[in-house]
DNA sequence: ACCTGAACACCGTTCAAGT
DNA sequence: ACCTGAACACCGTTCAAGT
């Protein structure tokens, strides 16, 4: 749905120019004012400098995550919590380039609160709350590190596929690494993001 | 331990001044060379480009890190996985301005085998091995990002402290969050991290 | 208020030429 | 092999001037 230049321009639109630029490998000032039409000078009256462009585009990711499976009534809290970051997993991995804002914005935002206090509700202890969201920020950024910053993601079995190829290790130096080789490779696997969230609610 | 211009130069002393570059919260080509005192295209005789400083930079911080407190046969398995992940994040938190380096380029280094092999050791099944490796990651990932890029971290009580009082949300939009405050403050603190790495390890 | 054109003070990287 | 000097192709940001 490219539209070109914009006759009315407004922040959002903005910001999805800045979203293209971000997943395709690079924002910057320059092309995101070449990409709605405008010199690089003009962004600066919707936006004080780039750092506010990254922030905003941080919490507007966190904000396609559905907080709404965290509420759901009639399910176990143990069961919400997993639907949730299973969900803000893959939102955040359809901008593995954006993963960086997310870790260095994501609790400044509006969007952020309202995440943090739907948690709640589904595990009310809030060190529990920020344990979970550890884990998940942690195992999305480890994953979506290995990635091209440029063009799409590819499939889940393709990038283990890819991983275990790719491994070798000196047996004799290191032979659990060495023996652990498949596992390894399925590091950024669902199950394995299952696995360790499944271990740590079973004792939340 | 300043001394200017070196006489004979090496990898490891350019990787020392582009430590100290980043620290102070800005490692650009030209600023490395002028530190080392050299031009900045000469630069380029011992790193490919800044990517594998970055990358060298990573590996030598995770190298800092004590493996030989997961294999310390003397104690628990569970004591010595808690003793390297405070060792860990200690280590890693001294240069809060190269986390997201290290989560950029964490286990491509040969250091990250060593450490790797060890966490097997204490830890024999790899997916708990990188649980316990998101957690610690993913925790201080998130600690360092609400640090200036610039300048010496604050001691731990002053930076909750500073949390405490910045902190405000709407009690009526988000109770849960607003009676929290406290521990959300507290977010960033050795104890909370000690508090989630125990219940995950409690369960692995 | 919004935008242009032009400038300022930077970047990373390359490369002929020197030693 | 190591280094300089100079250039190339970029950056983010500012600002007078226009509408």
């Amino acid at each position: 749905m490219k539209r070109g230049p914009q006759r009315s321009l407004n922040p959002e639109a903005v910001l999805d120019a800045a979203l293209e630029l971000m997943d395709a490998g690079g924002l910057t000032m320059r092309a995101l004012a070449a990409r709605v039409g405008l010199t690089p000078g003009a962004l600066y009256t919707y936006f004080p400098d780039r750092a506010a462009i990254v922030v905003a585009l941080a919490d507007r990711l966190l904000g396609e995550a559905d907080v709404g499976l965290l509420e759901d009534g009639d399910r176990e809290p143990h069961e919400r919590i997993t639907a949730f970051a299973l969900n803000l997993r893959q939102v955040l991995m359809r901008h593995p380039a954006a993963m960086p804002s997310i870790l260095g914005a994501a609790f400044s935002g509006p969007v952020a609160a309202r995440v943090g206090e739907s948690l709640l509700i589904a595990l009310p202890d809030p060190r529990a709350s920020y344990t979970v969201m550890v884990y998940v920020l942690g195992a999305v950024a480890l994953e979506a590190a290995e990635l091209d910053a440029a063009g799409p993601v590819p499939p889940e079995d393709e990038r283990i596929a890819a991983r275990r190829a790719a491994f070798t290790v000196d047996p004799a130096l290191f032979p659990r690494t060495h023996a652990a080789a498949d596992a390894i490779a399925a590091y950024i696997s669902t199950e394995q993001f299952r696995w360790g969230l499944e271990r740590l609610l079973s004792s939340l």
